[in-house]
RNA sequence: GCCGACGUAGCUCAGCCGGUAGAGCAGCUGAUUCGUAAUCAGCAGGCCAGCGGUUCGAAUCCGCUCGUCGGCUCCA
């Protein structure tokens, strides 16, 4: 007799050791066709195994995320088995799921996207059948011998230590795998190969680099018509499309990887640093401004030259050799190291936009997302070791106001010591500490990198959440030992004596020029009023109107605000066109009606139009806009 | 850096098996003077990314270089 609890506390008992499938058709046929697996105390299962003790069980059905990346997994071994039958002398790897479908590693001939139709034809095929997806236990010997001509599996199965290796079968298809499975292939429905790549054998460029092919399923069609939308509506707000149809940004070949600010552009980045710097003011910043071509010898002190050579940009200055520098925070020790500091200094909370260049393996570019040439919202921040917590707290409060003001959701990440790496374990140790329980102590849940942290020291990343659910790393904070002590920094305390100061560094845009690129992907290109690189467009009517509306932008740019006057000889709906996919927030008609009243017809964003608004109202609304840097489109609504 | 795809007018893109480059939009000129998402007509614009090769002849085929995109790897 075998009891089952199922998760509502009812127990089962059954006279034979019964599967998943059974326990699910004794409650309801349609929760059996419905199961995907089974979770039995913790561990899951296939849903034709059988239980043979009692036990603590949950069904697994379609509407489960595991479902989804049982189903997945299974998906990528439908479309290894394909491959197989389509290209005679294809060798598997590794087939994992990843966060929007899954992917499979195959050693074979190059394939390209073309090649995927008649991939999915034999994989549809497959699924027709809905061949039974059957686990078998081997052992290792059997396992070598049946992979005997296969190198990778070859090479996997040797590298598994721990106990059971299990074999998955579909048809003539058989492949390594610790499962679960779906129960037949016919549970794949709705599913597209999305791309391909080359990517190496163990992630390593001295073994051989093999065919990466990209795939995504879903249990419903629809899910995967959404999905397939979502990519659509990400491609429509890519910002290199954006950044040049708004005039923001370009790319030139003379400097790859390192972008040209438009003066359109250039708005919106004074915007976003006047921004900063106010907020930056009010949290008791000060901000500094250090050389970007500094002496080799400052480089070997900081380590750099030890450590991050391979992207560091160097040249040479009558016979001594400089870097260009990667990172601003040589300079700022510098800087701090330039006078005494008292501890009633402290904390010193020193900012620096800087401008710094990193030569990027030149296949990773990728418009203003990843680029060579940046500018970091820098600081480091001096302190005694018993303002740690505090400090890192006031980072980490800043940023969410930051993130907030763009309406930018975010959560954090706690990234441990690497191998290579400066500075002694007691170090590592209460840096790691202090940014722990300054994490605790701000409340919200964060995750866990081991061995992600910087060289010199353990981090706190903070990535960001865009208007498509998208994430992206940009700020960070990270608690260095070391190069306080390489440069000696110091402190006088109460007690007379020199003391090592603490110092972070941190930044919350990350890099300027890819938060300015997430930003036009996160609101499309349609930046708040605040933001926008013109705020007011007057339109003419006709061309007598022309001297009335520079009057009017004359008034208006007095006011502060970003305006210009569209004085050509076109057609209204023409000029309201082009201002409207320009993503101009306020686009002002001007006939002769508003001349005579002295009123204004204004259209946003949200497609409205107002007409009859009189100048107070307009620009009280306008100003209280701008002033709270509000996001919405819509300005004047009730 | 590696794998794959791509590079034609300012932009988006055509150009079949090699015969000497084409459209729409943008630009310019002229006409139109317009009330909430494209008025009409004409003109001009290209060393087909660069270099080399094959060929009587190359945008087209081949090689190399540069750049872009998608990944690998790396990271702000």
């Amino acid at each position: 007799m075998i009891n089952i609890t199922l998760p509502d506390g009812n127990i089962k008992s059954f006279e034979n050791s019964p599967t998943g499938q059974e326990i699910a058709r004794s409650i309801s046929e349609g929760l059996a066709r419905d199961t995907v697996a089974v979770k039995v105390n913790g561990d899951t299962l296939d849903v034709y195994l059988p239980i043979d003790h009692d036990a603590e069980i949950r069904l697994i059905t379609t509407k489960d995320p595991e479902a989804l990346e049982i189903m997945r997994h299974s998906a990528a071994h439908l479309m290894a088995h394909a491959i197989c039958r389509v290209y005679k002398d294809a060798h598997l790897t590794i087939g994992p799921v990843v966060e929007d479908g899954f992917y499979y590693d195959i050693d074979m001939e190059p394939v390209s996207e073309e090649d995927f139709s008649k991939i999915e034809a034999e994989m549809k095929k497959l699924v027709k059948e809905k061949l039974p997806i059957r686990r078998k236990v081997i052992t290792k010997k059997e396992a070598l011998d049946f992979y005997k001509d296969e190198p990778f599996k070859t090479e996997m199965i040797q590298d598994l230590t721990d106990g059971t290796i299990s074999f998955y079968e579909q048809g003539d298809f058989t492949d390594l795998c610790r499962g679960p499975h779906v129960p037949h292939t016919g549970f794949i429905k709705s599913f597209k190969l999305t791309k391909v790549s080359g990517a190496y054998w163990r992630a390593d460029p001295n073994r051989p680099q093999l065919q990466r092919i990209y795939g995504t399923a879903f249990f419903d069609k629809k899910d995967l018509k959404e999905y397939l939308h979502f990519l659509e509506e990400a491609k429509k707000r890519n910002h290199r499309k954006l950044g040049e149809a708004l005039d923001l940004f370009s790319f030139h070949d003379e400097a790859p990887g390192m972008p040209f600010f438009h003066a359109r552009g250039m708005e919106i980045w004074n915007a976003l640093l006047a921004y900063w710097r106010e907020e930056h003011r009010a949290a008791g910043y000060v901000e500094s401004k250090t050389p970007i071509i500094l002496n080799r010898a400052l480089w070997e002190k900081s380590g750099h030259w030890e450590n991050y050579r391979e992207n560091m940009y160097v040249t040479k200055i009558d016979e001594e050799e400089y870097s260009i520098k990667p990172m601003n925070c040589p300079g700022g020790m510098l800087l701090y190291a330039s006078r005494p500091h008292s501890y009633r200094d402290l904390p010193l909370r020193q900012a620096e936009i800087g401008l710094v260049h990193r030569h990027e393996l030149s296949g990773v570019l990728s418009g203003l997302f990843r680029v060579r040439a940046f500018h970091q919202d820098d600081a480091h921040i001096f302190m005694t070791p018993d303002q740690i917590e505090a400090e890192i707290l006031g980072v980490l409060q800043l940023t969410e106001r930051i993130y907030g003001t763009f309406g930018l959701g975010f959560h954090l990440e706690l990234s441990t010591r690497p191998e290579k790496s400066i500075g002694t374990d007691e170090q590592w140790e209460m840096a790691t500490e202090g940014l722990r329980s300054a994490l605790e102590l701000y409340g919200q849940e964060y995750k866990i990198n081991e061995g992600d942290g910087a060289f010199y020291g353990p981090k706190i990343d903070i990535h960001i959440q865009d208007a498509l659910k998208r994430t992206w790393q940009c700020g960070t904070v990270q608690l260095d030992m070391s190069l306080p002590e390489r440069f000696d920094l110091a402190y006088i305390g109460s007690d007379n004596q020199r003391h090592r100061p603490i110092m972070i560094h941190r930044v919350i845009y990350g890099s300027i020029e890819r938060f300015f690129g997430i930003l036009l992907e996160h609101f499309a290109g349609k930046f708040p009023l605040w933001l926008a690189p013109v705020q007011v467009i007057l339109l003419p009517i006709n061309d007598d109107l022309v001297p009335y509306a520079r009057e009017l932008s004359e008034k208006f740019t007095q006011l502060a605000l970003r305006c210009e006057v569209d004085h050509r000889t076109e057609s209204l709906n023409r000029k309201i066109r082009e201002a409207q996919l320009q993503n101009i927030p306020l686009i002002l008609t001007v006939g002769a009606k508003e001349k005579e009243k002295g009123t204004l017809s204004v259209r946003t964003l949200d497609g409205n139009v107002r007409h009859g608004l009189d100048h107070e109202s307009f620009f009280n609304r306008v100003f209280d806009h701008i002033a709270k840097r509000k996001i919405e489109l819509e300005i004047f609504a009730e």
